[in-house]
DNA sequence: CGGTATCCGTCACGATACTG
DNA sequence: CAGTATCGTGACGGATACCG
């Protein structure tokens, strides 16, 4: 087998037809990662995800929760009283993804006063031609 | 100062003003997680890029690859010669963020039969109403 | 070979209005 | 309160052509 065996990581993510892509697609959407990374708080309702995630519309969020509850990664709980009460929460299965899009919000924001830096350098240089 | 201290997370990246938020989507974009997964095996020519990134365009590459390197994640070396040869390899500052989203590689093709079953679930209830 | 420029379609997205 | 429906815009993204 030799590497056949190991396949190192070479994740087949990158086959354009293949059902780990559309999980990563939604996974690490525009909205899709703050969603997961506020639920990550704890069970929180519509309108506490939508305060939450800044910048966000009715809509958007609605179609985000939605893709992600059908991947199974969020559980979406009905309290049936008037007003409507709906309640939001990572499964087991998506508790562990929103860990690792925590992970990568820590290593961007520690990033980020290096990634100011580099910017400028970068227009600066683009200026310079 | 009780909780405030620890902040428990509760990044900036939610806020839509903030820099981290940039980064973010630069390397949560659809094209942004495949290229810094495929970068991760070392350095690659653009040509080479866009055959282990299944389905990018030039065009779509090429903007990418430039984000990564305005936001200083990816380092790009030209060498002058004919035909021209690019070579793109992480830098410092990327390799840690690539290393964490192939994590997430990692996860969410552990997770994808679990993702099949539920969104098989899912549209099975849909169709019963 | 590795881009950049241009054109153009599509659909992601936001704003608004409406329903249960 | 938590959505759904509809519509309009603009950015994203692909195809093509051309330059260094």
């Amino acid at each position: 087998m030799g590497v056949t065996e190991a396949t190192p990581f070479r994740a087949n993510v990158f086959d354009p037809n293949c059902p780990g892509r559309g999980v990563m697609e939604h996974v690490a959407s525009r909205w899709g990662v703050l969603v997961l990374g506020v639920l990550l708080d704890g069970t929180l309702r519509f309108g506490e995800v939508r305060q939450a995630v800044g910048g966000v519309s009715e809509k958007m969020l609605a179609q985000t929760l939605q893709a992600l509850e059908r991947d199974g990664l969020v559980h979406r709980e009905v309290r049936p009283v008037i007003p409507p009460h709906v309640d939001y929460s990572l499964t087991d299965l998506g508790r562990p993804i929103a860990e690792g899009v925590r992970g990568l919000y820590r290593l961007i924001e520690e990033s980020t006063p290096s990634v100011l830096v580099a910017q400028a350098t970068f227009d600066e240089r683009r200026a310079a031609r």
